[in-house]
DNA sequence: ATCATAATTTATAATGATTCTAATATAGTG
DNA sequence: CACTATATTAGAATCATTATAAATTATGAT
């Protein structure tokens, strides 16, 4: 069972064409119990079928903009993207270079107690970075 | 009033030799009331002496270790650096590209309540993405 | 001040991620 | 099937950043 309906379903009712990359990206992200955090080089390596890297950046931006994945910020020369697309936040633990979800729910409420005339907030991330305790 | 000695030893303090483009680039950086925040490309811009680009990426890199500089992260493909090197967070203007500092106490108490085991908690750094109210 | 040495600067090349281009292939529609 | 819009592709182009190796400069000792 690998969802191939489903997600050319998912892929059709977004206006994507489901084309047989979209196809196997979309098992290669999705068909996964755990939220996935990766580069677009990690993706480029998991896959067995030889897709182009202009297709592979031009699907996870796709994706980015439906909403199907989030693009994560932190101090590194790579863009990461996380399949939770869910409100939250990460930890990024600076030995490993790696990402861990951190929950909303995990976090105390944030105030944020000042505004910007004429601007709203769109998001408010946190990122708790963690090192080796020694 | 430049403030060249006072460079010269700050930068012999922390065992850098004060040579004519440390000095140039601590003068763009710290001769200023407000925080600073830049890209290497913005400081290259605003320097009327001409410093390779090497020695104000070396230049740079070698304040933030000194903690004179922070490192800010933003997806976007340019790495940003502050002259305010406390404890603070910030707006991201989406619509000019700009960063704009939020202190600490403008932030409620950030409570991370998930442990990692045998790692400690090095930063908390709040991104607030902020767009025209419109 | 001069010398020797280590640190620094520099121009340039190399790298690596990302985007662009223009040709080819494919999906959806009639 | 045929047409057209959309996607894919390889490769070139771009941009930020890092590495290299030679020339320059700061510093401490003589």
């Amino acid at each position: 069972m690998d969802n191939k309906h489903i997600f050319t379903e998912k892929l059709r009712s977004s206006g994507l064409r489901p084309t047989k990359q979209r196809i196997e990206i979309c098992k290669l992200l999705f068909n996964r119990k755990d939220t996935f955090h990766f580069s677009i080089s990690d993706l480029k390596n998991i896959s067995t079928k030889k897709i182009s890297l202009a297709t592979i950046y031009n699907t996870i931006h796709a994706f980015t903009r439906k909403g199907y994945l989030k693009e994560i910020s932190i101090n590194s020369d790579k863009t990461y993207f996380d399949t939770n697309t869910s409100d939250h936040h990460h930890f990024f633990d600076e030995n490993k270079k790696k990402l861990i979800d951190l929950d909303d729910n995990n976090v105390g409420k944030i105030k944020i107690k000042k505004t910007l005339p004429g601007k709203k907030i769109k998001s408010v991330e946190i990122l708790v970075r963690i090192t080796n305790d020694n």
